[in-house]
DNA sequence: GGATCGCTGATTTTT
DNA sequence: TCAGCGATCC
């Protein structure tokens, strides 16, 4: 009966078994997190403190929260059912539709996305005649997503926290676009948040019923929450005090989407007496690859403090190889070496799955992909578009959202011209007004302008046959059921023949992918199910478990890993990212930290970290400098290599060299050397350059410098900026 | 109302 | 480099 728990070890073991009071399990990487909290889950539940409905399990994505379902339901012996597991915002969305009305809304509210909820801020900014070029639209999105993280209703953002966005009129603008999202009946994601927390805030009554139901509590990557959530927990927790939080703070690579790893710091001072845990055997990485990650993340400061060590010394020791550190010329060299060695192990027979290239920056993937297309290579993009997200996916959705509520504006308006039904600025004015006017949605409106002669001619004539193609839909709706009914509905309005007459190359790639919303339908027993999902559910099924290499962010690489992890542009400016630090300065460089140790711990045998010298950044050749994170490697565990050699040294140290900017375009097609090289020795420079001095560079103009690391200088520069740059590229002034 | 031209600016993005 | 947007023209 109990065998699972002899398959953990003490430390998981006590975290697992300390079922009541609080707790806080710190679990590095690969230290065996999920295990912990699926076995605790199934553990409450096989010694009978609980049934599945009395605990309340919340993850980040659905991916995790269907792993924790599928893993519970594998040691129960049976499907795990009535349980309420899922994202912080599918359990908001399932609360608050209990209690919409609390907040002036109804139990059908409309789940609003990115894409709409610009489209609303939009117009709202319009309406208040802020000038949106200097204004950018985003950047108030951001400002209102922080509040909501926050948990901050627009009466609530006192002056204190109000920025001089559009001349301080962005409290204003918040409160209208609330305003505005309720009359529509919607929330968008932040709302369901904060509206759920101001529920259980305000309400006793409503506190206490979840109190009596959620006798424990089970929180996954705790390090990621955010004020908002951090609030909603602590009230849930309230009732029994029973909640579990299992994070590492190590792993905080989200505080620019308002995560606070705060958080975590104030468990114990939230909850007296938490029993605290930590997890530090790993059993993923080998022993160099964990050394070099601890040895890295050794440099932040504030935090808890864990070692991570290896689980089974024998097995991470043998076989180990150092983790590589690669010198390149410039980037297409980089590109050609992660292509070259991935094409060794494949024929080697690893398999391409098991192979990942950990990158910065979205655009930086498209080098790979170049590289691996030319060597055949498949490959799998991780993250970009998502399904859901696609113009065709979100055009269908937003047919289905006006069929099954007509009173839905938002998608309305997106479809209503698509395909094109003649209807310009002009027409959605009048459709506006008289929506406004008469207190009606937007169908509604174009129903009665049509009627009286507000519209005419082939926009009159469009925008009728819409309609009753909607009048038609929704009375075939429960004959022929919602597959049919949505995949003649796509026919008829005109829309599948839209693309299958587009000449561009992607359009059969979008009528696939049409094909594939229709087939999805088929997992839904109604149309409101299945809308409910997808705003929920914004991700991308994988499906054909085909052999290809993973290409993704460091972010999308969290919780993942592969047996051979290539990580390049370690580069300063790029990684860490030269924004991040003029925008958060130490805290941010220590996030980056956090990211390269994230990157480090995806291996769990071959580690292959690089840097190029040179790197096309858009059109134009930029030299670079190794990423500091590199130093901060422990020597003994890593292993130097790669082209950028002795020559290079010399070319950069060349005084015609620094005049010339230090780019040097005409030289980026330097024949292709082998794997050759050591470690690049470099002269020292005749005058060091000490701290304080008054400093030239060709590029970033003056400067004064404010710390001196061997021949690395970090510079203040009067006009661009802190930099670290090179003792070469600079002159004394 | 819709096509075309030219300018701008460009991380990370679990829901 | 190049996509995405607004301004401009048909």
């Amino acid at each position: 009966m109990t065998d699972y728990l002899d398959r953990l070890n003490p430390e998981q073991r006590e975290a697992v078994e300390t079922i009541d009071g609080p707790l806080l399990v710190l679990a590095g990487a690969g230290t065996g997190k999920t295990r912990v909290l699926t076995t605790r889950f199934a553990h409450i539940l096989l010694s009978g403190k609980a049934f599945p409905g009395q605990i309340l399990a919340v993850t980040f994505t659905n991916k995790a929260a269907r792993e924790m379902r599928e893993r519970v339901s594998a040691l129960l012996g049976r499907p795990a059912e009535g349980l309420w597991l899922g994202t912080f915002h599918a359990l908001c969305a399932r609360m608050l539709r209990r209690h919409a009305e609390l907040v002036g809304l109804t139990s059908s509210f409309n789940i609003l996305d990115a894409d709409d909820q610009m489209r609303l801020l939009k117009q709202i900014m319009e309406a208040e005649r802020i000038d949106a070029k200097r204004f950018v639209p985003q950047a108030l999105m951001g400002i209102i997503q922080r509040w909501k993280d926050r948990g901050m209703s627009p009466d609530r953002v006192t002056p204190a926290e109000d920025t001089d966005f559009a001349n301080g009129r962005a409290k204003s603008i918040y409160a209208a676009y609330q305003a505005r999202l309720k009359s529509l009946n919607a929330a968008d994601f932040g709302d369901l948040m904060l509206y759920m927390t101001e529920i259980l805030r305000d309400h006793p009554e409503v506190l206490a019923q979840y109190h009596r139901t959620f006798r424990y509590i089970l929180v996954d990557e705790y390090q990621d929450t955010n004020l908002v959530q951090y609030l909603w927990l602590r009230l849930l927790a309230q009732g029994h005090r029973n909640i579990c939080c299992v994070g590492d703070d190590d792993q905080s690579i989200y505080s620019w989407r308002g995560a606070e790893v705060e958080n975590i710091l104030r468990f114990e001072k939230d909850f007296p007496a938490a029993r605290i845990v930590r997890l530090e055997r790993n059993y993923r990485s080998t022993a160099p690859i964990l050394a070099a990650a601890s040895g890295l993340i050794a440099h932040n400061e504030g935090r808890l403090g864990k070692t991570l060590r290896p689980g089974d010394e024998q097995r991470a020791t043998r076989d180990a190889e150092p983790v590589s550190v690669l010198g390149l010329w410039d980037s297409d060299e980089e590109g050609r070496m992660v292509g070259d060695r991935i094409e060794v192990l494949r024929r080697d027979g690893h398999t391409l799955a098991e192979i990942a290239v950990l990158v910065r920056a979205g655009f930086q993937t498209r080098a790979f992909e170049e590289r691996l297309i030319t060597l055949g290579i498949p490959y799998r993009v991780v993250g970009g578009l998502r399904f859901y997200e696609r113009a065709e996916i979100r055009d269908a959705i937003a047919y289905a959202r006006v069929l099954h509520q007509p009173a839905d504006d938002l998608a309305f308006e997106r479809i209503v011209n698509v395909p094109r039904r003649g209807v310009g600025d002009q027409a959605m004015r009048s459709l506006h007004d008289r929506a406004r006017r008469d207190g009606v949605p937007l169908s509604i409106a174009a129903a009665s302008l049509i009627e009286d002669g507000g519209l005419r001619g082939r926009v009159r004539d469009g925008v009728r046959r819409l309609l009753d193609g909607f009048v038609r839909w929704r009375a075939m709706l429960p004959r022929e059921g919602h597959i049919e009914t949505l995949s003649t509905m796509l026919d008829e309005s005109g829309y599948t023949e839209m693309w299958q007459q587009d000449k561009s190359a992607e359009a059969p790639g979008r009528l696939e992918n049409l094909k594939e919303l229709v087939r999805a339908l088929a997992d839904f027993e109604t149309l409101a199910g299945f809308l409910d999902h997808v705003s929920l559910v914004m991700e991308n099924e994988e499906r054909a478990e085909t052999d290809r290499v993973g290409l993704m962010t460091l972010h999308a690489a969290k919780g993942l890993e592969f047996d051979t992890v290539f990580l390049p542009g370690w580069e300063e400016g790029l990684f860490p990212s030269q924004r991040t630090m003029d925008e958060s300065g130490a805290k941010g460089l220590e996030e980056e930290r956090r990211l390269a140790y994230v990157g480090l711990t995806r291996a769990r045998r071959r580690a292959i970290i690089s840097h190029a010298a040179n790197r096309r950044i858009y059109a134009n050749w930029q030299s670079s400098i190794p990423s500091r994170f590199i130093d901060e490697l422990p020597e003994a565990h890593i292993q130097r290599g790669g082209s950028a050699s002795l020559e290079r040294d010399r070319m950069l140290a060349a005084p015609a060299f620094a005049r010339a900017g230090g780019s040097f375009p005409m030289l980026a097609r330097r024949p292709r050397t082998i794997e050759a090289w050591e470690h690049p020795a470099r002269p020292a420079r005749a005058d060091p350059i000490p701290v304080g001095a008054r400093v030239f560079h060709q590029k970033f103009g003056h400067g004064t410098v404010i710390a001196v690391d061997d021949d690395k200088l970090d510079i203040a520069f009067d006009k661009a900026g802190s930099k670290r740059v090179l003792d070469r590229f600079v002159e004394q002034a």
